[in-house]
DNA sequence: AACCGTCTCAACCGCTCATGT
DNA sequence: TACATGAGCGGTTGAGACGGT
């Protein structure tokens, strides 16, 4: 038996939203705030799926969204959150102010990808393509040079834990995060394992601590976790993994 | 001007995760 | 513990924009 559909699909519109339908979703989140997004389309008015409510507002209606092109800053910043988290848009939006997984994830298959490709990099791997020029493995060389980013320990093992055995990754849209190829992810890149300032002098490696705090982010710089507040209401907590251990 | 191929990105779909009962 | 439900994530699709011929 499968799960109930989100909801009635016969009688929900789809496709383009109408520059109506948009009002009265912004109208209503005004008015109530974000959540309970099954229940929003009929409190709102709208013929239109919760989930959908949910996407069009994050993606494209949320105030503080930055609109426009990505910076090279913003550029730079992808690709080294790509390197670590393989395709977790969503963490990697979480680094971006502004920025929407959605649009992110667009812009690393339209733009950057293709950008890497060029450079002589695999886009999944970030490292130089085999069988590619010397230029253009010369020029991924200094690429990956220039990825030097603060990583801790744990997230340096996040970012190179290995695929999950075959047997156990029976889900077929999901496992393309990264490195299919078997190997580590980016096991050849310099990343510098050294502990940040701050991370070193306030959180010991026993601690468990946010990942975005690990990423070098202080609280209220992109980052959401609450840095007055540690503990499980605060901070989503990445614990740090014991040698050998793998998430 | 018309056609065609390519590109972009908003939106959808199917799934997993988190949480409540 | 098991199940139901809602939220969120990542991959994919398709309509419209754009550029070349």
């Amino acid at each position: 038996m499968g799960r109930s559909p989100c909801c009635e699909k016969a009688h929900t519109n789809k496709g383009a939203w109408t520059k109506e339908e948009d009002e009265r979703l912004v109208a209503h989140i005004r008015a109530h705030g974000e959540g309970c997004w099954r229940s929003l389309p009929k409190a709102a008015g709208l013929l239109r799926c919760g989930k959908s409510c949910r996407l069009r507002w994050m993606n494209y209606l949320r105030p503080d969204l930055k609109r426009g092109n990505f910076t090279d800053d913003e550029d730079e910043l992808i690709i080294r959150l790509h390197s670590l988290l393989g395709n977790k848009w969503s963490l990697i939006a979480g680094q971006l102010p502004g920025r929407t997984d959605n649009e992110i994830k667009n812009y690393w298959n339209t733009h950057i990808k293709r950008k890497l490709l060029a450079s002589g990099i695999d886009p999944q791997t970030h490292r130089p393509l085999r069988g590619g020029t010397e230029a253009a493995a010369g020029s991924a060389a200094v690429q990956l040079q220039h990825m030097t980013i603060p990583l801790t320990t744990a997230a340096a093992r996040f970012a190179a834990k290995p695929p999950p055995p075959p047997e156990s990754s029976n889900d077929s849209g999901r496992s393309s995060s990264g490195a299919s190829t078997g190997e580590p992810r980016c096991p050849d890149l310099n990343l510098d394992l050294s502990v940040g300032p701050a991370a070193a002098a306030e959180t010991p490696t026993s601690q468990p601590v946010c990942l975005c705090y690990r990423l070098g982010l202080r609280a209220g710089e992109a980052c959401s976790c609450q840095a007055d507040n540690p503990g499980p209401q605060g901070f989503r907590y990445f614990r740090p993994l014991e040698q050998g251990q793998y998430l």
